[in-house]
DNA sequence: TCTGGGGTCCTAGGACCC
DNA sequence: TCTGGGGTCCTAGGACCC
């Protein structure tokens, strides 16, 4: 009967960026450490300690000065290459022992284990967490419930006590739901942020178990069908299905924030084709075109002088992966947006309309992308940077000099490999 | 000179996530 | 001095068609 119940959990990597940087180098462990954003703007994740001391999450670091020298605060850039890598392994351990399993970001994942005994699935949770701990380095918490929302509830229930639970945490069958509900405020549920939070509180729905019994009618009227899906999931209603199929992106976007604010449409240019060339790379890794891209400009909103906001949009003459004709059109879309006089801070590119790059023909008159000399072009281009590291070979237009690029002050080393040797599995 | 209703598609903007 | 980046989904409203 309770065979074919569905059954989710939540995994979650723990402070993640601070604890891979913690895997390469133990002396960080038991040191309140943090690591940045691009261009070491803000605090994007922070070891126990560093809560502890009150540094808030997404906190300019300047604002934390004094924190940082009195406490003796470990400040490190963000090295994403290291964490891709790490997230791939942690993922890698996860789905040997769950093959359903749902990537649901850098540090997170759902598993599926339906029709499972929920008291063994508590013990084979506990396992997965030791096991990543002593494969990957990576402490890990785990939620278990009836839906991935109630999953996510779990999850920070694990997480807030790993004394009392040691990580793992079911709400499958808890006796005391209401209670637990009762007890999480409604800003900390998956899928209501700080818009619906403060719409909801402003009506005297304080926490999760008011949600869940909020009339339908009422949630839909004011926070759409999303609002009531949580509130259906809540009550253990399952409206979210697990996606073990990786899908493919809809939107590919690249942007930064420069290193120094950029002046020129030539050093704009320059930063602007560089998104193109990193967008396209990741286009043609999907195997997609691209039939639309969005360019827009940002000024210094924390600087005297002209405010300024622009994008556009350019239409493609046919669906593209070649990295050549996105540049182009790209940055005549960006010269039509160019103006004298201002500071530019940021700039970012959107690859939109995204089609699979098998179709044969799209249109009579042009001749298509598929199965031309330019589409051999790129791949030979993707296999010369995959194998002698990326930017081996990029088009001249993204410039060699890079005046834009990022601040990164306190990066740690490119200390991974790839990992291929997987240990064996001891139960 | 005056004028319906319904369907569909597209886009912008706002909400959310990590 | 110094304030991240990359996504998704939903809705409302306008354009267009019959």
């Amino acid at each position: 009967m309770s065979s074919d119940r569905k059954i989710v959990a939540l995994v979650d990597c723990n402070n993640f960026y601070v604890s891979c940087e913690r895997v390469f180098n133990p002396k960080l462990d038991g040191k309140p450490t943090v690591v940045l954003s691009n261009n070491d703007g803000c605090v994007i994740s922070r070891s126990d300690e560093a809560k502890l001391i009150g540094i808030e999450m997404g906190v300019p670091i300047f604002k934390c000065q004094e924190l940082v020298e009195k406490h003796k605060i470990q400040v490190l850039s963000s090295n994403y290459v290291l964490y891709g890598d790490m997230s791939h392994r942690v993922m890698k351990t996860l789905s040997i022992f769950c093959p359903e399993i749902e990537i649901y970001s850098i540090d997170e994942a759902f598993l599926s284990f339906s029709g499972m005994d929920p008291e063994e699935i508590n013990n084979y949770c506990r396992l997965i967490t030791k096991t990543v701990l002593k494969w990957v380095g990576i402490p890990i918490s785990i939620g278990i419930g009836p839906t991935k929302t109630l999953a996510k509830v779990a999850n920070k229930i694990a997480k807030k006590n790993k004394r009392a639970t040691g990580g793992v945490f079911n709400l499958t069958d808890h006796p005391d739901i209401d209670k637990v509900l009762e007890n999480m405020e409604v800003g900390g549920i998956w899928g209501i942020g700080r818009q619906y939070s403060k719409f909801l509180k402003k009506n005297g729905v304080m926490n999760a178990l008011q949600l869940r019994d909020s009339p339908d009618e009422w949630l839909h009227k004011n926070l759409t069908v999303v609002g009531m899906r949580t509130a259906l999931e809540l009550r253990g209603v399952s409206c979210i299905e697990l996606e073990i199929m990786q899908k493919n992106k809809k939107a590919i976007g690249r942007s930064r924030s420069f290193g120094t604010d950029l002046f020129t449409l030539d050093e704009l240019n320059q930063a602007v084709s560089t998104f193109v060339t990193m967008a396209g790379e990741y286009l043609r890794k999907q195997k997609s075109l691209a039939a639309g891209i969005h360019v827009f400009v940002i000024s210094n909103p924390f600087k005297e002088g002209p405010r300024y906001f622009n994008s556009v949009s350019i239409n493609l003459p046919r669906p593209t992966a070649l990295v050549s004709e996105l540049i182009n059109y790209a940055l005549q879309g960006l010269k039509t947006i160019f103006r004298e006089g201002v500071k530019y801070k940021k700039a970012g590119i959107l690859l939109f309309g995204l089609v699979p790059d098998d179709i044969t023909q799209l249109d009579f008159f042009l001749p298509s992308y598929p199965g031309s000399k330019e589409k051999k072009l790129m791949e030979v281009l993707d296999i010369i940077n995959t194998k002698y590291g990326r930017n081996t070979v990029y088009p001249l237009s993204n410039g060699v000099e890079r005046k834009w690029k990022m601040r990164q002050l306190k990066k740690s080393p490119s200390y991974t490999t790839n990992w291929t040797e997987i240990p064996e599995v001891k139960t």
